[in-house]
DNA sequence: TTCCCCATGATACTCATTCTCAACTGGGAT
DNA sequence: ATCCCAGTTGAGAATGAGTATCATGGGGAA
């Protein structure tokens, strides 16, 4: 799977009639590497930590690109930041975010899914996207 | 139900501490009498078209009692602005939002809502609020 | 009616994200 | 390998929703 993955992004920038450049390819790399949700901030200050410089600007440039492709998830939490996590191997999922902690915790659920898409149908859509948030607290 | 209304806004400003005044009277009725979701600015104009002068940093003050309060809910589309809808008779539903058109469409699915706890549980949490909304196009 | 303190409005400010534009560079053509 | 130029980058300005500040104004208890 290492071996594939830089290819995955030439592909894609080829793709959209976009170049290669360290700049697109640090960025990828640096959210590839993590499996955290973290802000475009903490992208550009963990990129600049390992000395590689690469503005804030060409960070949102080239996540819109990746999001685009697929090759990123966005999520907005609603407090002002979006989150970022790498979407390799596609398993769809949501999240739950812990109110007292801010813990993230994935999860998915093949019947909410097909629920979702029963509902829109009932009313003349097709789901393109969701956004399914559930904010909660551990159970004492 | 128009009778009661005023006293809705006046017990809870008394329950606040918080004074009765014409603005927030304005703000109240202004999004109360529509079931519109729409954001800060939309109430400002639509006072201000009114001959109502009411200013946006007070707009969002009472905004942000009316939501304490359960008296108005607040949505985040992800699109940098907050819409509000009233919320006087507190049927609980979620918004499907056509991405061809706009147009928000609320539905509510009993059944959604206990899966939701259902899975919160599974990982020892409860479900404290959700945001869940479906971004849909209409079915040719 | 007085008076104190809360509420308001005008405006400055915040802060994530986007825009601008001059300088730089990837990569096809020669 | 070298040229060349349209696409790309970086630094900083701009944007825009929402918040903070603070002098002025007005509820409402006594």
């Amino acid at each position: 799977m290492a071996a594939q993955t830089p290819e995955i992004l030439t592909g894609i920038l080829h793709k959209e009639g976009l170049r290669y450049t360290a700049q697109r390819e640090a960025v990828w790399d640096e959210i590839r590497q993590s499996h955290e949700h973290r802000d475009a901030e903490d992208i550009y200050l963990s990129l600049r930590t390992k000395g590689i410089q690469v503005s804030r600007a060409t960070i949102y440039r080239t996540i819109d690109v990746l999001v685009k492709n697929k090759l990123v998830r966005k999520m907005d939490v609603g407090d002002g930041r979006c989150r970022y996590e790498p979407r390799l191997d596609d398993n769809h999922h949501d999240h739950m975010i812990c109110t007292e902690t801010g813990d993230i915790i994935e999860f998915f659920n093949e019947e909410l899914e097909l629920l979702q898409e029963k509902i829109a149908r009932k009313h003349g859509y097709t789901v393109v996207r969701h956004v399914h948030q559930l904010f909660v607290k551990p159970i004492k």
